[in-house]
DNA sequence: TCTGGGGTCCTAGGACCC
DNA sequence: TCTGGGGTCCTAGGACCC
């Protein structure tokens, strides 16, 4: 494949609300709820809102039940796994269908595309259009010469449009954005920034990373300062991902109150990760248990192990970290998180950090 | 606005060793 | 018996993403 290599970054338009209308044609042009058990009376929080209802105010991550009544009229649907993953794979295999793609899944609804080309905006209708007909779902597609720089265009595309940003044109859109609006800056360093006195990408781009070392580490300081001139790696990388590990959390309807009921959920939640974990066939080497305590205060309590792959042993751990619960505390949610050995090709091979970005 | 679930990676501090 | 300086491993917590 000739041409000059670009980086592509592809994301499907409201994926999950879009999958629920396809099988649904006539919740078209509705307000559409996605989340937790479809239930907003219960403990759960919203997946996707469809763009009819987000132009109410509801997001992602926001309660359900809070959803429910800023949309009294929405339709609210449950979360259905199986059927996001059955479209996303289709994506996934229509991206590595197209002629000299090298495609790296982000998650179900996103992913890289390398590939070398002189006409990268044709190149991405093309994808358009092959997405649109194999899965009738729509998709935007930034384009740019870093992988940064590509998921940042991609917002400026949507929805259903391709937009490009490189080094050229970076600072004439980004510069006069809000930190926040980065891929990688959150709440917490976005304010932390503005307190050096850096509020803009622009600002960012101009700071000297090593005046971010105080603050952010010498890892993660110089790069934030590299995150905001757009800069970082121009590789779409397609090594099948390997997990570090796998996890189950449960929040429960109503705290518990009984040593008894929480013995019982940590033997429930380990019996999935352990399903999870042997799917793998890899031993497990080490195990989280996660608490949060009413009405809102998380707390972890970790063990290395030695590498098995014997059930029993894996949930006895498991019980004997549950025994480290504060007694008389109620408890809203218990989760369990299991590592993994890495295998050997993974454990010398490639492996992204957020630093080599 | 009473706040899910599944991931990844980074940092700080203590233990321990030489 | 006023106390160095690495290095590594482990745990807890934080931050971010979809």
């Amino acid at each position: 494949m000739g041409g000059i290599p670009w980086v592509l970054h592809v994301d499907l338009d409201q994926f999950i609300a879009a999958v629920e209308v396809l099988r649904r044609p006539e919740l078209a042009g509705r307000p559409v709820i996605v989340g937790g058990r479809g239930d907003p009376t219960e403990r759960a929080v919203v997946s996707t809102a469809s763009y009819e209802a987000r132009a109410f105010g509801v997001g992602s991550g926001m309660p359900l039940r809070i959803a429910a009544r800023k949309v009294p009229h929405a339709v609210i649907l449950p979360v259905d796994h199986e059927a996001y993953l059955a479209a996303s794979e289709t994506v996934m295999a229509t991206l590595r269908a197209q002629p000299g793609a090298v495609v790296q899944v982000l998650g179900w609804d996103e992913a890289f595309v390398g590939i070398g080309t002189d006409d990268p905006e044709a190149y991405a209708r093309q994808i358009q259009a092959a997405v649109l007909e194999r899965t009738r779902l729509h998709c935007s597609v930034g384009i740019g010469d870093t992988l940064v720089r590509a998921k940042v265009a991609t917002g400026f595309g949507k929805p259903a449009g391709v937009f490009r940003l490189t080094s050229e044109n970076w600072l004439d859109v980004m510069g006069g954005h809000p930190t926040r609006d980065l891929w990688g800056v959150g709440a917490r360093v976005s304010g932390r920034l503005a307190r050096l006195g850096i509020t803009t990408v622009a600002e960012l781009a101009a700071a000297d990373p090593q005046d971010l070392v105080p603050e952010f580490g010498p890892t993660m300081g110089p790069w934030y300062a590299q995150l905001g001139r757009g800069d970082g790696s121009r590789v779409v990388d397609d090594t099948p991902w390997v997990a570090r590990g796998h996890s189950r959390e449960t929040t429960f309807q109503r705290d518990l109150t009984e040593p008894a009921q929480m013995d019982d959920a940590v033997r429930e939640i380990a019996a999935r990760v352990l399903e999870d974990v042997a799917a793998e066939g890899r031993p497990v080497v080490g195990l989280t248990l996660k608490i949060r305590y009413a009405p809102f205060d998380t707390t972890t309590h970790a063990r290395k192990i030695p590498a098995t792959s014997d059930r029993d042993e894996v949930l006895a751990v498991a019980l004997d970290l549950a025994a480290g619960i504060e007694p008389g505390r109620p408890v809203r949610l218990l989760g369990l998180r299991a590592e993994m050995a890495m295998p050997q090709d993974a454990r010398t091979g490639h492996t992204p950090t957020r630093g080599g970005w």
